[in-house]
DNA sequence: CTCAACATGTAACTCGTTACATGATTGA
DNA sequence: TCAATCATGTAACGAGTTACATGTTGAG
């Protein structure tokens, strides 16, 4: 696969849970190349370039997966403006929250559009199928949060006095 | 409010959605003071040095949530191993997955305790709960999502040709 | 012929982590 | 007195983003 190719397939199939621009795909191919990992093919048309994974390559993986601690640290930006609401005006909460549904049910078809494609066959596809439902899930989870959110917001509006505007 | 509580408070309120190290903290607070949006106060016991919010740094925060849209770039990496359980053993998916039910578990426990607390009396406790309110929805989420995984991968392992250990 | 998509790279900068380094105070 | 906790910093490194920079191929 080409880098270019690996920046796409990033996008659209990992890309819900990691994403990699080009130019840090490149780079990072030639070390990959370097260490072995990755073994450069024929050249293609237009300076096309494309790798293979080498075993080398495979073990790493493995050993990454078997070896190492998933770092769960968390950094969502729009969960942590939520922690700031009272500092907008009512009007630009409402639209914060209005924004993260919009959002969550924009990702949510997405996600429901490579869900419903063709039923996993391969290893790989039944994993990805796996991977896809937890994205399903935990964006199902937000958008129901935004609706209540946004119920909640509405009720304190009758109540409450407003914080500076 | 001194840099050494701030880095505590982190961890234990909008831990969830961002963090900082006191090695990241200290150097900022001086670069905030320098711009004028926070003011060091008087030095207290042990080298404490305390800070405060500047009318300027308040506008500073508003205008953020203002004028910037959110990233809402997410970088999971215990999700993104969910892409590579084809290439574990079926013993060491099934181990991975344990492992995200279990960690979900202990922050959903986490986040109850905070939920259970007081009753939000403030507008900034009311952001808190709305906030918390998304942790504690997306957390169930991922809980239920292994539990299910776990189901589906016991399935699978009855049926299938294992891929490579 | 021209525009979109294909295709690859580099450089500067920012953000965050890890490790290094030090010292004061308090309670057991 | 000794350990934990309070308290603050710096330096090196790695990861990632943005912007810069260039060239090819195919379709309309």
């Amino acid at each position: 696969m080409s880098g270019y190719e690996l920046s796409s397939r990033f996008e659209a199939s990992v890309g819900s849970t990691w994403s990699a621009g080009h130019s840090q795909i490149y780079p990072e191919l030639v070390r990959l190349a370097a260490d072995g990992l990755v073994e450069a093919g024929e050249p293609g048309p237009r300076g096309r370039k494309t790798y293979a994974v080498t075993a080398a390559g495979r073990d790493a993986v493995q050993a990454w997966l078997a070896d190492t601690e998933p770092d769960r640290t968390v950094r969502d930006e729009a969960a942590l403006r939520t922690f700031f609401l009272w500092l907008m005006t009512p009007e630009a909460a409402r639209d914060h929250v209005q924004d993260e549904l919009d959002a969550a049910e924009q990702s949510l078809d997405g996600l429901r559009l490579l869900a419903a494609r063709r039923r996993p066959a391969t290893p790989a596809e039944r994993s990805q199928r796996i991977a896809l439902e937890a994205g399903l899930r935990t964006t199902q989870a937000r958008v129901g949060w935004a609706r209540w959110a946004l119920e909640r917001l509405d009720d304190q509006a009758g109540r409450d006095d407003h914080p500076p505007g």
